[in-house]
DNA sequence: GACTATTTATAAGT
DNA sequence: TACTTATAAATAGTC
């Protein structure tokens, strides 16, 4: 109980140079093996950067890291497919369109989720998860825990899509009006995007979705 | 000269998702990429490893560490190894993707509950309304305190979506190395459900909505 | 680019 | 190999 509470000496200052000890090195390789990759899954969610890591033990083991993957980021690498063209910049108009734009966007999505409430306590008086009663994870064993994080998880995938249905609406409505309208959402954007086309995908996919079954069998 | 000697907050906890302010976004990569090129070099001169790593910026700027070259490094790989193989070399780091990705799973739904709870709060404050479709933001302008709420609503909801990209992103880059993702969490592979294609319609929906795309303007 | 207050990573020990 | 602990190192927010 005296002062020396002091289990380990704690983290110990090291200089870079080679680790001599080789079960030390096996150690410190695994552990900072896995901080690294860890800093550059990091690395890619912060900043949405692609980051590939090819490491070699030095037992010529080789250890991979890539985000999305590490073929698709080094193919591209190595292979320089990628050129960056910069587009036009924003005009003052454009940005005081942008800034209605986010103002509606705004109200779209309370609606979106003040809909879904009331439409979740419609579902909840049901006493019951959907009009013909029963859904997978009623029929499989899965624990009550588990069962609560999918549907938690679930609902909020459906949420995603809905508000990002709404965007698409609105941005279809918008680029209607307005030709140039697109170019707003492509700043920075090298990929050359079909706006359109990306338009009629998502139509497509939401198609036969509504307040009632955005994903009819996601229903809640 | 007193006490009052604090200049700053210093180093503030983040959540691990895309930062949104672009300045700040530059910032933050520039600062860990340099991190990232450190720590792979102390790895090298530790262990006697080589490391190549490649990253690609959100503007599509190659970077490239590598001990001794990227080059000498890439090629071992994907010549000496071929590339085909790298799946056989990331066997290990699928696992510990997962562990992340598990990790981050529970944080996510951790996050979800959170807004859930702001979004009762929220609603709550706001009485009834709804209940004959008719939503507090027909009837009033926005005034300065519901424009907070509703900038923090905005956020937790471009929180999810981020959040949840990058999960369906990991999560097919994950499931196309190694095995589904869903048995992770003990869930039945037979559910009559099509999860795959579920995360693919999202990972669809997602595409380009993310730092060019569609929900641009919800850069806040 | 520099500065700090903190968080994060991790060297040793167990 | 995994966990613990004390501490070195990295870095978010600021200027």
């Amino acid at each position: 109980m005296e002062a020396s509470k002091q289990k380990n000496k704690g983290l110990q200052k090291i200089e870079i140079k080679r680790v001599e000890r080789k079960s030390a090195r096996q150690v410190t390789f695994s552990k900072r093996k896995k901080g690294l990759f860890n800093k550059a899954s990091e690395l890619c969610v912060l900043c949405g950067a692609e980051v590939a890591i090819v490491i070699m033990s030095p037992h010529k083991r080789a250890f991979t890291f890539g985000h999305p993957n590490p073929d698709d980021v080094l193919d591209r690498f190595l292979t320089g497919v990628d050129a960056k063209s910069s587009l036009a910049a924003t005009t003052v108009e454009d940005d005081e369109k942008l800034e209605r734009l986010k103002q509606e966007y705004v109200e779209l999505l309370n609606r979106l989720k003040e809909e879904e409430k009331k439409r979740d306590e419609i579902a909840k008086k049901r006493g019951n998860d959907g009009a013909n009663g029963v859904f997978w994870w009623d029929q499989y064993s899965i624990d009550d825990m588990e069962r609560d994080e999918l549907e938690l998880y679930l609902k909020s995938l459906e949420k995603l899509k809905t508000s990002v249905k709404s965007k698409v609406d609105e941005l279809a409505a918008a680029s209607q009006a307005s030709n140039n309208f697109v170019n707003q959402f492509n700043i920075d954007n090298n990929v050359p995007i079909d706006f359109g086309s990306e338009f009629d995908d998502l139509c497509c996919l939401l198609e036969g979705t509504n307040e009632d079954g955005i994903l009819r069998n996601l229903d809640l």
